[in-house]
DNA sequence: TCGTTTTTCGTCATTCTGACGATAAGAGCG
DNA sequence: CGCTCTTATCGTCAGAATGACGAAAAACGA
């Protein structure tokens, strides 16, 4: 059966030689889980690519938003509405990319604390968190269905050079984390060892960065470190000149908006 | 009409609940002239917006590929195959955004140099290239159909961050150039003025950036400069963990795939 | 109290940038 | 041919940021 979308008028209808195309969206949602990135990943239960490992995702139902359809399909497969930062990451081609035909697909990434998987979807087996690198070694065993290797290496490429010039990596941590805690994000993502006395000045001194509790941890082994929370948003909506990030979509953006990082944090380079 | 895509394998159909969207590329077209930033516009000749300036694009066919597709509107637009670099900006949702219902838009980016508009496409009035500053001021008058000034905000707010850590700028010129050419593109992206010896430093010095002809401009006023050429790429297709832009597309970039400027040029803040 | 661990503060050499002086190398003109 | 004008390119120097690493601070457990 064809679902055709409502059109509001006739007159000025979509030209009859366009393509109709369905749509999915896949999220690539990233967190970090004993200092070492994790994606979720569900296992189809459907064909194609029944019994193989996937991102989760859907398609777009009549109606539908993009982002709505990111956040309907992960609540259906973790049976949660999970936090963190979502934002769109990109779109892939109709063609040559889904065994039923063509299909587009809107990729969005999220990148959030560890959240609990908590039931299996309808037509998905349950979902958990898997290892990044192996998955990006891309053996030809341990493969993703579709084309979802190569969105999940783009997904952690963009969180890993947004890295370096947002304060996004506090999207990975709980409401209030230490300094030392935001360094393993970087490590975890980066796949780095970074200089705990370098990075805590560099995070500390970086406006718009961290804000302090006043509170610090306790109980754990060695000194107590400094409890912090993500600085707020710099303000405005700003999608216009001023803004780095160049995707801060009112309809991806969920609560904060992440600052820029002024002299950016880079990545060492070899 | 429904026009509807050749379905492989029957028994593996999209699910019937699926929406069937129809899908549009637009094209961000940018380049540097007379020191400004310009973006190329049609003059819509059909409903809705007829007589609105609007980006380049149009319906995607069927069986074919988005890069493709920006492409083929481009080329019908302007009567020529525009170099430059081309690259997918961001897909926009299908819900508010055209009067005939629900649309899908996924918009592309070119950054190229300046090229000659031919001809008047079917459904358009001439293309022009059009200086942006006055559009991204988004006045109530000049408004572009549709969501394309927001589509172009993005577009020209991706372009500038770009500029920082790619050596995209070289996009803009043509084969051979020399610094000053490279600095005013810079300086017309960015809308600031550069120091022209310490750009000259910078740009030259930067492995990965420029190569030296061995030639120089002559007949000009001023001493003559040394023509470059951007350097080659940096090597392998590389999408994976390496390279730092994620958005590496073999479907999208042309020839030349830049490389990457390790410490990054930033525009100056404030 | 002593060692262990982790956080946090300091120091220092190196690199990069922004500001700007000075020179080089043409064209145009008397 | 010399003078001037203009632009390109080289140099210098102070301030900022980084990477490497020493050392003190502040807990915990034996």
């Amino acid at each position: 059966m064809i679902v055709r979308m409502s059109t509001p008028d006739p007159a000025r209808a979509v030209p009859p030689s366009a393509a109709l195309l369905p749509v999915t969206v896949d999220v690539v949602a990233l967190t970090v889980r004993d200092d070492a990135l994790h994606v979720l990943l569900v296992e189809r239960g459907v064909e194609p690519f029944r019994g193989a490992l996937a991102l989760p995702g859907g398609f777009v139902l009549p109606g539908e938003r993009l982002a709505a359809a990111a956040r309907r399909e992960l609540a259906e497969e973790t049976g949660v509405r999970p936090p963190g930062h979502l934002e769109q990451l990109r779109t892939y081609g109709p063609l040559d990319r889904d065994p039923r035909g063509p299909v587009l697909s809107v990729a969005y990434l999220l990148l959030a604390p560890e959240f609990g998987v908590v039931h299996a979807g309808s037509d998905a087996g349950g979902a958990a968190w898997h290892p990044v690198e192996p998955l990006l070694g891309a053996g030809p065993d341990d493969r993703l269905a579709f084309d979802h290797a190569r969105i999940l290496a783009d997904g952690v490429e963009r969180a890993r050079a947004k890295l370096e010039y947002s304060a996004l990596a506090t999207a990975f941590c709980p409401p209030e984390f230490t300094v030392a805690d935001l360094r393993r994000v970087y490590e975890a993502v980066w796949g780095v060892r970074l200089d705990p006395r370098n990075f805590s000045r560099k995070a500390t001194t970086t406006a718009g960065f961290l804000e302090e509790t006043g509170r610090t941890t306790s109980g754990g082994t060695g000194r107590p470190a400094a409890l912090y929370r993500a600085a707020p948003a710099t303000s405005g909506t700003g999608a216009a000149a001023d803004a780095r990030p160049a995707d801060v979509d009112p309809d991806d953006a969920p609560a904060s908006v992440p600052a820029v990082l002024d002299p950016p944090l880079m990545r060492p380079r070899r």
